[in-house]
DNA sequence: CTATCATTTAGAGAATCATCTAACCAGGAG
DNA sequence: CTCCTGGTTAGATGATTCTCTAAATGATAG
């Protein structure tokens, strides 16, 4: 039946501020390079990575990643630490998960 | 070990092909006026909405809005039909939960 | 203190995008 | 057929965005 009606989106029309607030947060994910920047930061060893680990898989400058570092982290992705030398970086996965459940169908159902 | 821990995307890093594909998905999603389009179409009564029903609710041109519909059209996310004089939008469910499972946390298995 | 490595900031240029106006296609009413 | 309404297509324009080079900041080594 009706057990997985609908993902959150279909379940209500969003407002105009919510809306703008989901879509800024979008856009910090809809980018190849930042999309693999978290993939490769979610799945490395200890959960975090340092700059250096990130920069060599990619063929661009050390500036562009680290600008597209900085779009996670002000989207709230992500969080830098500097650490000696090197800067590492971790997933916060309360708000990656943010993304997900806007668009993902609810086992329980709600009140439809 | 524990692949329970974390959304597929910190599971292993993404490859730059997936990475792409996935990028042009969230990208039609990442704007505050289709979010809302989405929205709107996915809780509209049957779960379609015909265009003369969104337009009203935005500040912009017809054509405006027939161009974000172009663009969720064109990732695969709604699906348009004519009936006489009006076209009719609807979600396509699988498309949708897409966006979804990649940032879900699969700690509770659902049925996809 | 100076040299060097790791990372970020600043600024510029090319490409993409959101929006508009104008014009075009499809159906229904008179 | 002609007119009107609903919706899309075609360009054009101003704003974002991605990327680079150059320069600055932070930390360690000699």
């Amino acid at each position: 039946m009706g057990s997985q009606c609908c993902a959150p989106i279909a379940a209500e029309p969003i407002g105009e501020a919510e809306a703008a607030e989901l879509a800024a947060l979008f856009k910090a994910v809809a980018d190849p390079v930042r999309l693999r920047l978290l993939s490769m930061i979610g799945a490395h060893e200890g959960g975090e990575a340092c700059v250096c680990d990130l920069t060599g898989a990619f063929d661009l400058t050390a500036p562009t990643i680290s600008h597209h570092l900085k779009i996670l982290r002000t989207a709230g992705l992500i969080d830098g630490e500097r650490r000696g030398t090197w800067v590492y970086y971790r997933l916060i996965p309360e708000r990656v998960a943010k993304i997900g459940r806007l668009f993902t169908p609810m086992t329980e159902p709600a009140t439809v």
